[in-house]
DNA sequence: ACCTGAACACCGTTCAAGT
DNA sequence: ACCTGAACACCGTTCAAGT
C-alpha cells in the first residue's frame, strides 16, 4: 500500500510516544514503514514540517476533547480544555519543545482552539506559561529515565505538578 | 597554550551569541579552538554538561548584574532582577531551550539567585513563565531570519514582548 | 597531563534513475 | 506518481597512541 502523509504522521506520532524525539529520526521513521529514507520527502518537504504536522495533531486531539466536555462556568471552562491539552501532551515525548518550535515557525495554527480564542493581552502569557511547565515536566522525565513510560503514580510528583499548573493557569486568567 | 574548561566555555558562549545552537558543535567548537575534536572531551564530559556550564555562566551574568543594582521595593527589585535575567538569555542564540534542558538536567543550580530564592509555590509558575516567554521570542526571532543579529528595534515586536513579560510576571508575582 | 588520528555509528537531504 | 540507490556533507563520542 502507498504510503501518505497521514501514514508518515501516525507512525512518527507513535515513535514519539513510545521512544522519544531522539529516536524520531528520518531514517527511523522509514525504518518502521518499510521504505527508503528518501521516500519520506515524497509526503513531507523535511523534518521541521513534519514537526510541525504532529504539533497540529495534538491541538487537534485536545479540540476534539474540548468538544466532548459539556459547558461550565466560562473560566473553569477554559482551565479544563486547557489542562485537557497537557493531558494529550504528556503522551507524546518532548511534545512541548515540539510545540515550542512549531509555534514560532507557523504560529497559532498549530495550537488548540482554547488557547487561540484567548483575549490577546492573557494569551500573551497564558501560552508561554503552558508551554513552558509542560516543557519542564517532560525533560524532568527525560532525564529521570532514559526509557521508561512516563506513568503516574497517585501522590507523586507530577500530581504535585499538575496542581502546580493549575493554580498558576488560574492566576494567569482571572482579572 | 593549554585548553581549559573555562576557554572551551567562553568559545562556546561565543558561537552561542553568534552563530546560534545549530552551529554550537563539538567539531565546530574544536575548529575555532584550533584543536581536534576529541581534544574537547578532555575538559568536559560530553556536550550535554557543555550546555548545563552555559546555563550556569548566563545565570551568574544574571546574578552580578543583579547586584550592582540599588534595592528597592521587594517586588519591583524582583522583577527587574528578572528581566535582567531574560536580557542576559536573549543575547544568547537559543538560550531558553539550553536552560530548558539544563534545568531539568541539574535542577535549580543553573539558574540565577533571584528565581531559586523564590518561594516554593510561586516559583513553580514563574519559572516556568520566564523560560516559556523567552523561547517563544528567540524561535520566533530564529525562524524571522535565520543569521541576523537579533536587534531591538523601538516601538516593534520585542518591547510588545517586554511589556507582556512584565505584565505576566507582575500577575503570576502579586498575592 | 593533555592532545592527535583514526575510527564507529550515526544524522538530514538531494537527485538521478527506476517502475 | 511514487519509490530506490547512492551519494554528500555532516554529527557526537571513544580510544589507542603519541608527547
Amino acid at each position: 500500500m502507498a504510503l501518505t502523509t497521514e501514514t508518515v504522521a501516525d507512525a512518527a506520532m507513535r515513535i514519539l510516544a513510545d521512544f522519544g524525539l531522539g529516536d524520531l529520526t528520518m531514517r527511523r521513521l522509514a525504518r518502521d514503514l518499510g521504505v527508503q529514507p528518501s521516500a519520506l520527502y515524497w509526503h513531507v518537504a523535511d523534518k521541521q514540517s513534519l514537526l510541525v504536522l504532529l504539533a497540529g495533531r495534538m491541538a487537534a486531539q485536545a479540540d476534539d476533547l474540548a468538544r466532548r466536555t459539556p459547558d461550565q462556568d466560562r473560566l473553569t471552562s477554559t482551565i479544563d480544555a486547557i489542562a485537557a491539552y497537557r493531558d494529550v501532551l504528556l503522551r507524546y515525548r518532548e511534545s512541548a519543545d515540539i510545540v515550542l518550535l512549531a509555534y514560532a515557525h507557523s504560529g497559532r495554527s498549530v495550537l488548540p482552539a482554547v488557547l487561540t480564542d484567548l483575549d490577546e493581552v492573557v494569551r500573551g502569557s497564558v501560552i508561554p506559561f503552558v508551554l513552558g511547565s509542560i516543557a519542564i515536566q517532560q525533560n524532568r522525565h527525560l532525564v529521570a529515565d532514559d526509557h521508561a513510560p512516563p506513568s503516574r503514580t497517585p501522590g507523586g510528583p507530577d500530581e504535585h505538578a499538575e496542581a502546580s499548573f493549575r493554580t498558576g493557569l488560574t492566576r494567569l486568567l482571572t482579572p
